[in-house]
DNA sequence: GCAAAATAGTTGCATATGAAACTAAATGCA
DNA sequence: TGCATTTAGTTTCATATGCAACTATTTTGC
């Protein structure tokens, strides 16, 4: 079988069939993905994407400082920096500033996020669950393994092109 | 080899890790492959990816109603209603009404259009080599194939969940 | 042939986002 | 010591986005 992928990729054609185009197709793949994730904690718990990862990075290991968090969750510091004040606002997450540096605070959830945080885990386990249902044990852990590839040299890419 | 993701499928935690669950893992590789592409058509050509998508659905196919830009991107008619708007201001787009429905508007590359459209393609494409450059013929089969049925399975989940 | 429903596309508004500037604290080093 | 640099985190401003309401036109059904 041939992928129109690599039909593309072998015509000489100046065209660019977006449906070919990986990055387009991973792009509304995961876009699609994401809002099946999104369902559960926006919807049932308000929480926005960048919310819930910190709350998911606390959930894991905890206390963090916010510069911790960034590391773990891809999220660059001024995204972090509003998810932690809407959670703080609503008190699923504590602050406090570490006095060894006082440039840096400690994270913890608090008691009720951490009731939000174990009521959302089983509910997005249970929609990967479903999302991957359909594939082999083979097909995900090639899965896996392409997506950290992709993941790896778009990485490079960016750092050495700009 | 035991992958993250499966480790974590199988053990009973009542965390979830981040690099594990695959949805965060897609969201965050896919990010990266939107930038590598972005460099190309931002930097350059000051165009959103939201102009560039449309510009790569004129590319393909002219005219187009702004409809079938939607459908042919994956955006909404928002998103596509206000790329044109700039498109146009620009001069890269044209719109004619239709006069057999007055609703809908036919749209266009206008030779400038065309000209950008043409130096951008070949970028992209030189682009997604070099991001799949270390990836074999049946891995890029592979991943097509999964991107798609994660792809199709997601809009299943979304479309019978709400 | 005409009112009700559907379709194409735009706009207003509230909120989200990204980049750069900013504050405050800690560190490096002459 | 003390001033320049680095690091943690926040704020500001301009722009982007998503949703719902809106206009204009066409189609449907009686």
């Amino acid at each position: 079988m041939v992928t129109k992928a690599q039909q593309r990729r072998t015509d000489g054609s100046d065209r660019l069939e977006l449906d070919a185009f990986l990055p387009y197709r991973l792009s509304v793949a995961q876009q699609e993905v994401s809002r099946t994730i999104a369902q559960i904690y926006a919807e049932r718990y308000e929480l926005s994407r960048n919310e819930w990862r910190v709350m998911a990075a606390l959930g894991c290991d905890q206390p963090l400082s916010a510069r911790a968090v960034c590391d773990r969750t891809n999220m660059d510091k001024v995204q972090v920096s509003r998810a932690i004040a809407r959670l703080i606002r609503r008190r699923l997450v504590a602050r406090h500033t570490d006095p060894a540096d006082r440039r840096c605070s400690s994270l913890r959830l608090t008691p009720r996020g951490q009731r939000i945080y174990r009521e959302i885990v089983p509910l997005a386990r249970a929609r990967e669950a479903a999302l991957l249902e359909a594939f082999s044990a083979a097909e995900l852990r090639q899965l896996d393994r392409l997506v950290g590839k992709l993941h790896r040299r778009a990485g490079e890419l960016l750092r050495s092109g700009g």
